[in-house]
DNA sequence: CTATCTGTTCTGAC
DNA sequence: TGTCAGAACAGATA
């Protein structure tokens, strides 16, 4: 759920909410989703947020971080002084914590960071922040689109492999922050289809591609995230992406593109759901 | 009730 | 090394 458009916004909302603050407390309700010695983080100020592809670290002013991954259900939500009045949450996250809450941190001044997951998928580690960059999920990352990838990079990521593009797309390892629903929303903006060999491309779709990418994932930012279903933002909010999702999550509708007569398919391709139209992706 | 679906990543098999 | 199925888990939907 989450990927790079929502883990930045979530980046930037935490920013905002929870820097400066010191920690006061760590309860940790679910033992699996935390490794690392939580108590760590006691006393530590929260001096600053990063991201890396779809993972988070919080980090503090005593030298550990607090390395978070969200998986497909994982949220984080503040509740303090800083909250705005009026905001539209979700029913089951006005009492916090809920059933699924799994790890709470507090703050000296009162303030509240929930960890809520659903499938218990994603994992939270306390760690030396020196050693962030090194944990292997982050060393492994490839380069991430909007900031360290250009046409050429992409161009020869592309020319590497001979996997079907899409799962290619989608590999953190070799390009780090798209995830599957960019992915299909990318390739329909291309006009390429998914199960299109990387290697086969030609130069135009490829720099159309590349564009592509960045379009909807900046897209997703504009409107706030995808909420299809899990994704919140820190403050338990909606996006508002998925209304203009044009193959995401469409099956059976007909095609977005003025004048295609196409209607949106849905195949499986490496267990995930891939949605395109047979007309104006080649 | 059963079967199948779900946005991520890791492991193990080939 | 590259690729893929299955697992981790819980709930929604058909």
């Amino acid at each position: 759920m989450p990927e790079l458009p929502e883990v930045e916004l979530l980046k930037r909302g935490l920013t905002k909410y929870i820097v400066g603050l010191a920690i006061a407390g760590v309860d940790v309700r679910t033992p699996k989703i935390v490794s690392g010695d939580p108590l760590r983080v006691i006393g530590g100020r929260v001096v600053g947020i990063r991201r890396f592809g779809k993972m988070l670290s919080l980090d503090l002013s005593n030298g550990h971080s607090i390395a978070v991954h969200l998986k497909m259900t994982g949220r984080l939500i503040y509740r303090g002084k800083k909250q705005p009045k009026k905001i539209e949450v979700d029913p089951n996250l006005l009492e916090l914590p809920s059933k699924h809450t799994h790890v709470i941190f507090s703050f000296r001044n009162g303030d509240k960071l929930y960890y809520n997951d659903l499938r218990k998928f994603g994992w939270i580690m306390v760690i030396p922040t020196s050693e962030v960059k090194t944990l292997p999920f982050v060393s492994k990352l490839g380069p991430e689109p909007l900031r360290d990838l250009d046409v050429r990079g992409f161009h020869e990521i592309l020319m590497k492999y001979s996997r079907p593009v899409k799962t290619l797309l989608m590999d953190q390892e070799r390009i780090s922050g798209v995830g599957n629903i960019y992915a299909n929303e990318a390739l329909f903006c291309a006009g390429v289809a998914p199960h299109r060999k990387s290697n086969t491309l030609d130069k135009a779709s490829i720099r159309k591609l590349y564009h592509c990418i960045l379009k909807v994932l900046r897209n997703g930012m504009k409107y706030g995230g995808s909420s299809t279903d899990a994704f919140r933002d820190v403050l338990g909010q909606r996006g508002g992406y998925q209304e203009h999702h044009l193959v995401y999550d469409r099956e059976g509708q007909s095609c977005a593109r003025r004048g295609c007569a196409g209607i949106v398919q849905k195949v499986k391709m490496g267990g995930r759901g891939t949605y395109f139209c047979h007309n104006c992706q080649k």
